[in-house]
DNA sequence: CTGGGTGCAAAGTATTTGCATGAAC
DNA sequence: GTTCATGCAAATACTTTGCACCCAG
């Protein structure tokens, strides 16, 4: 379980039903793009709109609460954020899994005039069931 | 220089003079996003179409003849194929740099049963005007 | 109360499609 | 001559905005 209100509130965000399912979704799902995200939202709120979605997930992104995720092949999907972290993405089937790596090494060859804020890897590929 | 109609042949495109423009404008900027390719091309093709553009490069993307970059806070961007390397990435002004990195460490702590296709690293920050 | 969130409708932006014409091979 | 690219217009998809109403703090 995950205490949502607690975690909003922690980032400035007010607290609401929407809100709280839309992060209970991310946290079941791991990441979802905003037309997943509305469909399951659709069966707990039968009015709410993409509008609200939109809304609140720009709101969550800015405050840092959400990460967004880009990446060729597959739709813009968002994640609850954690500790820095890359992907593993399935281009046949759009599977994303989290991978924790050290990208320490990988800095040094970034010159020293650019401040780095962020370092994500992304591998993409065939994931089990694809690759059969 | 470029010999892009040679180019556009390998990749089994048919050499027209829109691509031909296409394929310089990439390889003059290095990358590049769907308005300002469109933008350039209109100077030299006063009649051009956005839908044109965005034909000949899906096609190209396609055919691996390009790469799509897609990165958080700008848009996605195209460029020539070239050996696999990552993006330096400044979030305030959106520069994008190319940097050439081994990540044949990092492909060792993927599991076994994902197939690499590729790995690329995007660092994000400030370049060196914007973190002044 | 008061500020901010919600949902609706409409507007805006991005991307794709169908089709007639014309160019590439 | 046949295939496929082009450019236009229209359709579709994606995202944002304005506003009246309502809920959280």
């Amino acid at each position: 379980m995950i205490d949502s209100p607690h975690l909003l509130k922690e980032y400035n965000l007010k607290v609401t039903p929407q809100r709280i399912a839309i992060v209970e979704e991310l946290y079941d799902n791991g990441h979802m793009n905003i037309d997943d995200l509305y469909k399951k939202l659709l069966v707990k709120f039968p009015t709410i709109s993409l509008a609200t979605i939109y809304k609140n997930i720009n709101a969550m992104v800015e405050k840092l609460f959400l990460n967004e995720v880009k990446v060729s092949n597959i739709k813009t999907v968002y994640e609850l954020s954690k500790d820095e972290h890359s992907h593993i993405v399935c281009s046949s089937c759009g599977m994303i899994e989290d991978i924790y790596l050290d990208t320490k090494d990988l800095e040094k060859f970034v010159k020293n005039d650019f401040k780095i804020l962020s370092t994500t890897v992304v591998f993409s590929g065939l994931c089990s069931k694809c690759s059969k």
